[in-house]
DNA sequence: CTGGAATAACGGTCAGACCATTAGCCGTAT
DNA sequence: ATACGGCTAATGGTCTGACCGTTATTCCAG
């Protein structure tokens, strides 16, 4: 992190940074958006119109597009009207981006799995103090579903990601949910395959969640980390050991 | 995810898809890679060299690269023997991106740190159980530093944050190792201003350390949950109704 | 009023060119 | 023999100008 300058006595001589242009033009725009003077749903200016704003070729402006695109900061559309359009709702691309680097970087499921349960735990005294009713019907109405889908043997791991992630809206905290939500992304990619081996885990899976339901509705927090240790400990024994990499 | 076909009754008629043909080229190279026909430090070939492979021009070439660098897959040096290379330590790239989502959406700073204190508070547990000696004396050795920094007041929020993320180091899991330096990142963008409001609380800032990495050495659990949410809620109140943008 | 064709704005792609950076090679001078 | 300095080729970074496909709008014909 810190390579300070501990040459040859002075620390003159910054570092010289031949950073690319279209990085310089990443960095400005992210700059707009970060200070609020760029909103989502704002449209910026046209390729062509941004080349001669910046002083550069169209190709520069089209990489740093990209970069944007790819960091989930804008979305662009083709046709008239069309063009960058700054955009937030970028939970989905986040998740994505996650699951990617998760899968490559040296990272086991066992360690992803851990990490979860500290969160979807941690987060429990939030849930049961701000769940409001309509919360919990919600989650009960998921619960409801999850079992139609088991009688009708096609429960799959969304629905129970659905779940989890339903829990932790209820924290009424968009960043914890963003967390919960980026992490079942990648879940689910190890997790796919966890179903087939142990098919009976859907039916204990959604008996836990409504114990859960019950331990939040009674305000009982240490009822609702019980049952989600419980809960998630036994997912936790199924990918144990697994590799780094499960296609 | 799974947006089957599902129409005016046959599922003939593909979703025709216009992709751009450099996301094509990304998709593929990230399927190499996720196979593992790409491997770490492997260096792709050159630019030139995949245009006539890919039968695209350089442009979209160039393109697709730029993707999968923005995605912390590829890693570009220039010059001769330079080009892309598969990279996979990833953990700070990743920290960035999760940074850049967390500033860039609608969260406040005072979601943020609540979101911040459910994993460094979750996290104790295990961090009480696996911390090594040492591990505890590289603890001890950021607090002393901490302490020469204030008394030469130089005493900056990046010290702190290097303390918290060494605390997550302890607890041997490299996911909640990257979680925690992920938040560190908003975090400053918005603290940086809160040690101007509160000098003092560099001081009790590195008292409260101290405790911490004492009950984390007497393997106390109990008093470390509570040396950390005294020490959290203190930020927490520094930050609270704050805007969600603070340039 | 309605349906469809023409239009203009816009992103996607291509081709070829030139510049800047860099690793390795090679020759010269000490 | 060695060390320094320039040369060269490989490679990414950028530019120019053009053409194509997509799309919202406009406008005309029926």
């Amino acid at each position: 992190m810190s390579d300070a300058a501990a040459d040859t006595g002075a620390d003159l001589f910054k570092r010289v940074s031949v950073d690319r242009v279209s990085q310089v033009i990443v960095d400005q725009i992210k700059l707009l958006v970060r200070e609020g003077k760029l909103s989502n749903g704002d449209r910026l200016p046209s390729e062509r119109d941004l080349c001669q704003r910046f002083g550069v070729s169209r190709v520069t402006v089209r990489e740093a597009l990209r970069v944007l695109e790819a960091s989930g900061l804008i979305e662009i559309r083709v046709g008239a009207r069309g063009g960058a359009f700054v955009s937030s709702p970028t939970r989905e691309r986040l998740g994505q981006g996650l699951a990617d680097l998760i899968t490559l970087s040296s990272l086991t499921p066992a360690h992803i799995t851990e990490a979860r349960s500290v969160i979807e735990i941690g987060i429990l005294p939030f849930v049961v103090e701000r769940a409001t009713g309509d919360d919990i019907a919600s989650l009960r109405r998921m619960i409801e579903e999850g079992q139609e889908a088991l009688d009708r043997n096609a429960y799959t791991m969304n629905i129970s990601a659905a779940f989890h992630v339903g829990v932790s809206v209820c924290a009424h905290n968009p960043a914890i949910e963003t967390l919960v939500q980026s992490f079942h992304g990648p879940m689910l990619l190890s997790l796919r395959q966890a179903q087939l081996v142990a098919p009976a885990m859907g039916r204990r899976g959604t008996d836990e969640h409504a114990a859960l339901v019950d331990a939040i509705e009674a305000r009982d927090t240490e009822a609702a980390i019980a049952v989600m240790t419980t809960h998630l400990d036994r997912t936790a024994g199924l990918v144990r050991d697994m590799p780094p990499a499960a296609p």
